[in-house]
DNA sequence: TTGATAATTGAACAGTTGGTTAATATAAGG
DNA sequence: CCTTATATTAACCAACTGTTCAATTATCAA
């Protein structure tokens, strides 16, 4: 008779995959080691073994989280505003993804660093997760430009302009924090930083 | 009595400097091995250390590497175009920046992992390098607003949305490439490119 | 040509670190 | 209480780390 697994389980592996999401993002799968997912997340380095079955399992078990975490915040925002005006609840789309961006640094991360890591990790990853992250976004780019509201042309280069100015100020953010002074992780600074964004796709589009 | 320098010794430097950027640039400096570096440039491993001293030195070789790659990128760039007419000038440079940026991906990937890592080689490299290279780039990007070829606002803030525009699409070549088919390196796709980031900010500038 | 110096090589050091496993101990559930 | 789930400890052992040193080869000034 299976016994049903322990909340105390189910604590760790949130603990380990936190830490893992913070540790594959600034270093990369090869440049991190289990021991050092397990030192930060306060937890004994074999249990990584036990519970993920290895450091590969965990890395995809990672990715994973990333899409669910993405895709959540997502379904929420939807789901709120489905009963709004298209234009509005494109706005708010947009500026929401500009927001999520800026709030979760270390999925984008995550992200960078597949793309330089090992090609069927990557591989992996575009089938089983970004194809569907990328229809969604894409037809969300679509109607946007059809509403006007973000530049016209290939919607799939338009998503990773969108993507870069968005992110880019957090990728580099120790370097923008040391050469401007500024803290671009305060909440008024993420208001401007979404204002410029928004302001810049979506007058641009109404130029066109 | 000294010897000059060989050319042979210097074609070695050049050899392992120049993997030494495409490695750093996709791991990161824990991440890389000097071996990996050196196997990278078909060269013995301990030349390393006779030419550079140490792993740290050749790092910060390498960061000056990038910034003389740049900047003699741009030196060309404005001596070739110093009896222009302002308009003209300020848009050539915006345009051969974007250009720069998707022919030198790697220097682009270097400096993201330049802010992962520690925290003390990244004091290093602003206070050494990147504080002068943004001084001249902030001044392009203030004359471009002045001429309504960039957007209003604070002149900083609007960099990193041009960076990140210019760049994210290399950041994510491997993905990128996955998910549309194109090769992102074609010259076709970076013509295009250029055009698409250049649209998007003068545009929204002359709207503004 | 020769002697001195620069450049390269191969071997090796002296640890550290890697992911994983197996045995043991503790906690929780029925 | 007894079984199962979870956590800990110890250990393996191969691979890798940056660096040093003596030995070799290439190059140039004299």
């Amino acid at each position: 008779m299976k016994r049903a697994e322990q909340e105390r389980s189910l604590q760790t592996k949130n603990k380990i995959l936190s830490a893992a999401l913070s540790e594959f993002a600034s270093t990369g799968f090869d440049g991190v080691s289990t021991r050092a997912i397990a030192k930060k997340a306060e937890v004994n380095h074999t249990l990584i073994s036990h519970h993920f079955g290895s450091k590969e399992a965990l890395w995809k078990a990672t990715a994973k989280l990333c899409f669910e975490i993405y895709s959540e915040h997502n379904f929420e925002k939807r789901r709120n505003m489905q009963d709004a005006e298209a234009r509005t609840l494109v706005k708010v789309l947009l500026k929401d993804f500009i927001k999520f961006c800026a709030n979760y640094p270390d999925i984008h991360h995550f992200l960078i660093q597949a793309n330089q890591g090992d090609s069927e990790r990557l591989d992996w990853f575009v089938e089983n997760y970004l194809r569907t992250i990328y229809d969604e976004e894409l037809d969300i780019i679509r109607r946007a430009q059809k509403l006007g509201l973000a530049p016209q042309g290939d919607s799939m280069h338009i998503r990773y302009l969108l993507l870069g100015a968005a992110t880019s100020i957090y990728t580099f953010a120790p370097q923008f924090a040391r050469l401007s002074g500024k803290d671009p992780f305060s909440d008024e600074f993420i208001e401007q930083h979404v204002d410029y964004v928004l302001t810049l796709f979506t007058t641009c589009a109404k130029k066109l």
